[in-house]
DNA sequence: GTTTAGTCAATTCG
DNA sequence: CCGAATTGACTAAA
């Protein structure tokens, strides 16, 4: 973690063949958005904002030999996957570190909470207090008329964590067989709804604040929420503009569900059908007519005002639900009347892209490309950087200069407990279930450690932080298709290992990352401090989780009127500290770049093997993260109390570029 | 096993 | 107050 030999003292020299060299390219700890604060900004389709040449970096700046030659590309010595589940090798040896006694009186993390329990539910189900109490609700009426990006940021946050929380709430139901558990969506949506804890509610034309291109949602009613589109159905939405003589309508925005992108190759157009006419299976099919969301369209198209359009997309990894892209502003160029299958009028608009605005949309065909076929992707020098230890190929690209790879080291996809030192002398148990583990069962030791419930739910997304998460471990009889086992399991999401314009190498996912997500875990050689007597391996390439970690809150703000559904304490509880070292053997985790303003956070995580606890440090998404935006957590700070902590040695300058940046890391 | 069509419950806004 | 609507989750069938 320390910054003492960054890129900057790594240069290549220009001509310099010498294999022998250490290019040292740790990651430097900086975020770039991949979209500017500012969506009209105008700038290409991949990393935006950075001059190639930046004044802090000798590595690439000015030089008189900007790009070096070519070197032999870095791949990783060796590979290995993670251990098998009966193995032992882990953890083995004589070492003595006693685990610390566990934390008396933990909150009993389950609660009774009253959302559906009537067939028909109404907003009082929810027992919140009364609206208008900017405090509780925690937004402002500013901020409702017109939002901004903390805003519209924070109330996605706060819709996300009230859904997964429902999910969480009607698994336990499902399991017993007496609830309808369904649209967990619709009941977030509904109490934030109900208590106006929304933004941009004024309707308006072109783009609304706080929301940049190439946003991601997973929900319609995320859209509403925001503003974006307030329609939570109808795929047009518009705005009455009072004339001197009549009203007429002005489209604002359209959600295309993709059923008309015969246009495949070129992005920037769009086909769009009107609405109305042979929807109804009930009724006769019949000709669409110009009126509200179509009359719209058609007064758009002779105004020549700007449409928002989302793009809902497949979900590749679960293809029965659907992803929404916001891709910008469009204009109307044409409109015509076709004749659909049943004989009946159909409208048909051309809308066309608006230039100078980066990519959205494009950057998820690009992806679908590479995915066909790897070889497509500019300045690929891996097809998988792992050498198959992951289940998912990680790819290693660099279409920035002409740098071949990182440093050499061995990539591991697990932890692996060097300089032998035994976990816990107290033996721990997991659960005994058969089958896969089901949340709320009150037998399965699992669950019970947990507060009752699953910490997870879906394809791997955390509900909430936890002091701890106990998950089932390889000696736990539970089938392997037990949602309980996340952090153990590998990389579910495509990444790729890229350099960056500035700050050596990052990482970034071709997928887009729901909130919640697991994205990995990280990996190395773990030793123990208190054993050791270690300050800590004050290198590159390392995790140290007794480092000083900025207090954020992502399952809710206290105050907030979701505060007594969701549990809010986010206050990290480690059973041991723990020092991870991934300078010679590591996986995707080690390129990860400090920012004062993530998309990642990480999360401790136990489970029992023979009877022996193991920690894992594993990172979740904070927020929907669309494709190709670098993944980022915040490093932290030495502790006060540790040499050469807190003094400023080693300070580097931090080039994140968020509004929050502290100017420097440690 | 995977994809698709049907069904159902539920939203916002005009 | 009612209806329209490029929903989303689930299930059965192909």
């Amino acid at each position: 973690m320390e910054g003492g030999s960054g890129a900057f003292n790594s240069t290549p020299s220009p001509g310099s063949f010498d294999k022998s060299r250490v290019f040292d390219v740790k990651p430097l700890r900086t975020l770039t958005p991949v979209f500017p604060s500012n969506p009209q900004a105008p700038f290409g389709p991949y990393p935006p904002g950075f001059a190639p040449f930046y004044p802090f970096s000798p590595q690439q700046g000015g030089g008189p030999d900007p790009s070096p030659p070519p070197q032999p590309p870095a791949v990783p010595l060796r590979s290995f996957r993670a251990p098998e589940p009966s193995s032992h090798e882990n953890g083995t040896g004589g070492g003595s570190y006693s685990e610390p006694p566990k934390r008396a009186g933990r909150r009993p993390a389950v609660r009774t909470i009253p959302i559906a329990k009537r067939a028909k539910r109404g907003p009082d189900d929810f027992l919140l207090p009364a609206p208008n109490d900017s405090v509780v609700l925690g937004i402002t009426q500013a901020q409702k008329e017109d939002g901004d990006r903390g805003t519209v940021l924070s109330i996605l946050m706060r819709f996300d964590a009230l859904r997964r929380k429902v999910g969480q709430l009607e698994d336990v139901k499902d399991s017993q067989h007496n609830g309808n558990a369904k649209r967990a969506d619709l009941k977030a949506s509904a109490i934030l709804m109900s208590n106006s804890i929304r933004t941009n509610t004024k309707k308006r034309t072109g783009h609304v604040p706080g929301v940049e291109i190439g946003d991601i949602f997973f929900f319609r009613m995320e859209m509403c929420l925001v503003g974006l589109h307030a329609q939570s159905m109808a795929g047009i939405d518009y705005l009455i503009v009072r004339g001197d003589r009549e009203e007429e309508p002005l489209a604002t925005s359209i959600v295309s569900s993709g059923y008309y992108d015969n246009a495949a190759d070129d992005t920037d157009i769009l086909i769009y059908s009107g609405h109305g006419g042979s929807s109804n299976k009930n009724k006769e099919a019949s000709d669409q007519k110009l009126v509200r969301g179509n009359l719209a369209l058609e007064r758009s198209l002779q105004k020549g005002n700007e449409v928002r359009v989302i793009r809902g997309l497949k979900d590749a990894n679960s293809p029965t639900t659907k992803i929404y892209v916001y891709d910008g502003l469009y204009t109307i160029q044409e409109s015509w009347v076709e004749k659909a299958k049943t004989g009946c009028n159909i409208f048909k608009y051309k809308i066309v892209r608006m230039s100078g605005q980066p990519g959205a949309f494009s950057v998820w065909k690009s992806v679908a490309q590479w995915k066909e076929s790897v070889s497509s992707r500019v300045g690929l020098i891996l097809h998988d950087l792992t050498l198959a230890a992951e289940t998912i190929p990680v790819a290693l690209v660099n279409d920035v200069d002409g740098e071949r790879g990182p440093t050499c080291f061995t990539y591991l996809a697990s932890v692996r407990y060097s300089k032998s030192f035994k976990l816990s002398h107290q033996t721990s148990f997991g659960c005994n279930c058969r089958n896969a583990c089901q949340s709320g069962d009150e037998n399965c030791a699992c669950m019970t450690k947990n507060g009752g419930q699953t910490p997870y739910i879906g394809n791997g997304v955390l509900v909430c932080r936890k002091p701890l998460v106990y998950e089932c471990g390889p000696t736990c009889p539970c089938t392997a298709n037990c949602k309980n086992r996340v952090s153990q399991t590998g990389l579910k999401v495509h990444l790729e290992v890229f350099k960056t314009k500035d700050r050596g190498w990052g990482l970034r996912s071709w997928d887009p990352i729901r909130a919640g997500t697991f994205i990995c875990i990280y990996a190395g050689e773990a030793t123990n401090k208190a054993i050791s007597g270690e300050v800590g391996d004050s290198g590159d390439y390392v995790f140290d989780t007794t480092r000083v970690y900025d207090s954020f809150r992502w399952n809710c703000e206290p105050g907030f009127i979701e505060e007594d559904l969701i549990d809010t304490n986010e206050e990290y509880d480690m059973p041991y500290p723990l020092v991870i070292s991934a300078k010679n053997v590591g996986n995707v985790a080690r390129f990860m770049n400090h920012s004062c303003e993530p998309n990642t956070f990480w999360q401790p995580v136990v489970y029992e093997n023979n009877s022996e606890t193991y920690l894992n440090v594993a990172f979740f998404a904070m927020r929907h993260i669309p494709p190709m935006t670098e993944l980022t957590y915040d490093y932290g700070t030495p502790r006060a109390d540790v040499p050469g902590g807190s003094n400023g040695h080693g300070r580097m300058r931090c080039l994140c570029g968020s509004t929050r940046c502290k100017g420097y890391f440690v």
